[in-house]
DNA sequence: CATGGATGTTGAATTTATTCAACATTGTTG
DNA sequence: CAACAATGTTGAATAAATTCAACATCCATG
């Protein structure tokens, strides 16, 4: 039996979903601007079969391809924001509770009262 | 010389730097949750090297990796907004600049005064 | 209803990502 | 400074993405 390889092999459900609406948009957006598959990809430097794909989330495309799309519909904007450390108030939190704002109270200095 | 193909062979330089910053906040996170670049690969699912070469923004990488890192820090959220119809202002606009809102004023019904 | 355009599908060739072993580097800790 | 853990680096093997040709389908339109 093959061994289980590449990243596509297993990708969770949360993530096939996140990538098949990602795609969902990218067409939605393709067409409000007119553009057909042939020219997003010429926009992007790749086939029409790669913006097929990634249209319809396929997992294993390359991030790159993603991102061109959203690069030629000019929604890259968007993608800053994406795991943006000053938004990531989980960690933040944790990161806070392990490092203490004030030198964690002068552990056993040298007093013993 | 070599036919130039794949995704990764030219990246816009705005790809490649959003990427690079989605890299960089990954690890961000990473290690605000005190994770192994080992431990975020295991619960990917991909090898400790796919986990490095997305962390320094490598173009050609999987979307599902990238996805996947996001997911495994429970971060995926922030990616259902990318490329959103509903925040789409300029797609918007071209749709709705093509197709009038109230059946194109009667063209000529055939009343003449 | 024929014509053309856009997109979907499939199999094969080619390029590329991914994995892995082995070792180097860096930083921490006793 | 020795020992260890985490990460970086590199070259090679393997799996997978990408491309392409050829054809099918769908749909608007004359």
């Amino acid at each position: 039996m093959p061994v289980r390889r590449g990243t596509t092999s297993s990708p969770s459900a949360a993530v096939e979903e996140a990538l098949r609406r990602l795609g969902r948009n990218i067409r939605i957006a393709r067409l409000r601007r007119q553009l057909r598959i042939q020219d997003l990809a010429e926009r992007i430097g790749v086939s029409r079969f790669t913006v097929a794909d990634l249209e319809r989330g396929k997992p294993g495309t390359s991030a790159a391809a993603y991102f061109g799309a959203l690069w030629a519909l000019r929604l890259l904007d968007q993608a800053d924001e994406l795991a943006d450390p000053d938004r990531d108030e989980e960690g933040r939190v944790l990161e806070s509770a392990r490092a203490p704002r004030r030198a964690a109270r002068l552990r056993r200095l040298d007093n013993d009262f």
